[in-house]
DNA sequence: AAAAGAATGCACTGGTGAGTGCAGTTTATA
DNA sequence: TATAAACTGCACTCACCAGTGCATTCTTTT
């Protein structure tokens, strides 16, 4: 009666293999065969952990949003109020526009826009485990950086969602929907564009 | 030797009902025969006029995208230098908002999205029909609106990038990525805030 | 009116993929 | 060591769908 009910090695490694394999192909496009081949497991495996291939493009969808999830808080971490405004934003900044120039994070976002129609659930899984928890943490940090006096905002979820935009939108253009990989140059130019207007607008200079 | 060839309605009719279809169930899950039935029309006639599912699909998106470029730009011209900038900011803002979150531009970004995989020209049917052009128009306006002295900014590119940023981004979070619909005031509100925040930055005050 | 071109209906091929059934093997637990 | 549970390999069903072939019926042009 331990904990390894249903062989964890194995079933992490047919979350990984799926995720792989739908990143690549797209849910209908992706077959369980294939999951199954690039898991090296049986494909019955499959169906007795998962029981469809619904249920399985679902948990694999929820354990990358879990992931980020942990990345963008861990970023958002370094924004404390007794560092300089400039460079304590413009640090968070670079980690999450890394985060979201991840090649999984474009995966997740580009799963999940196609099979919107067919899958609606999925929405409110990503969004619930990840998107709005990162934009209320930022929330949270740049109203105490305005406490501090070093901001000077009405209301800090519009700040956050506004620097979540001046430092995400960008990219959509720029990396082709993650087609492209940024240099680091770029993304550290688009950071540093992102801080700057983000400052001038409220900033206390 | 009329300018009949192909019997334009039905070609037109044949466009509009794959993309409904595609929009609705995706390029994978659509099938050749519902866009016929769709669009009232043999599976022949699909296949004599396009050739194959695949072009059909391109030339579907492709019809899309210049229509959306066409509302963008009308949009845009509204944006004249002797003009009050911030009413004019505020409309040309409100009118890109509505175009971003008309029903049609949601779904050709889904499918766009979806099949970039599988279909990497698409990214350059859609980008050098519409997104590209509509960028260039956005940075020329906003380079007369400084040199007419209404803004202080070096960069009309960037500056177009980041009010595009702040004037979408925002729209992906609150509509839940196209499946809720945006009621009129927060369409307003969003772009206010946008407005706002790019004139606190770039305005001469 | 005749001929050419489009469009239609229907049946058919060939391919693919989700999910199941089964018989046998491995691995862990008691 | 016995026994249950998990895993494997393979074959099979069933459904769906892109694309084609053909005989027939409009529609247009000359």
């Amino acid at each position: 009666m331990t904990g390894t009910r249903g062989r964890i090695d194995k079933r992490q490694a047919i979350l990984e293999a799926a995720f792989t394999v739908f990143a690549r192909d797209g849910y209908r496009a992706a077959s369980v065969d294939t999951v199954a081949a690039t898991a090296g497991v049986a494909k019955h495996t499959i169906y007795n952990h998962f029981g469809d291939k619904q249920s399985l493009f679902r948990a694999a969808v929820a354990a990358l949003a879990d992931d980020a999830l942990a990345r963008n808080l861990a970023a958002i971490e370094t924004l404390r109020p007794e560092r300089d405004p400039v460079e304590a934003l413009t640090e968070v900044g670079l980690k999450l526009a890394k985060c979201y120039c991840d090649e999984k994070s474009w995966a997740v976002r580009r799963l999940l826009q196609a099979e919107l129609g067919s899958m609606p659930e999925l929405q409110d899984i990503v969004r619930e485990r990840a998107t709005d928890k990162v934009n209320d943490a930022l929330a949270d940090r740049l109203a105490r950086l305005a406490l501090a006096g070093h901001l000077r905002l009405s209301d800090p979820a519009v700040a956050a969602e506004q620097f979540g935009a001046l430092l995400t939108a960008p990219f959509d253009a720029r990396s082709r929907l993650g087609t492209r990989k940024i240099p680091f140059n770029e993304l550290a130019e688009v950071t540093q564009n992102a801080v700057q207007t983000f400052l001038r607008a409220f900033g206390v200079r």
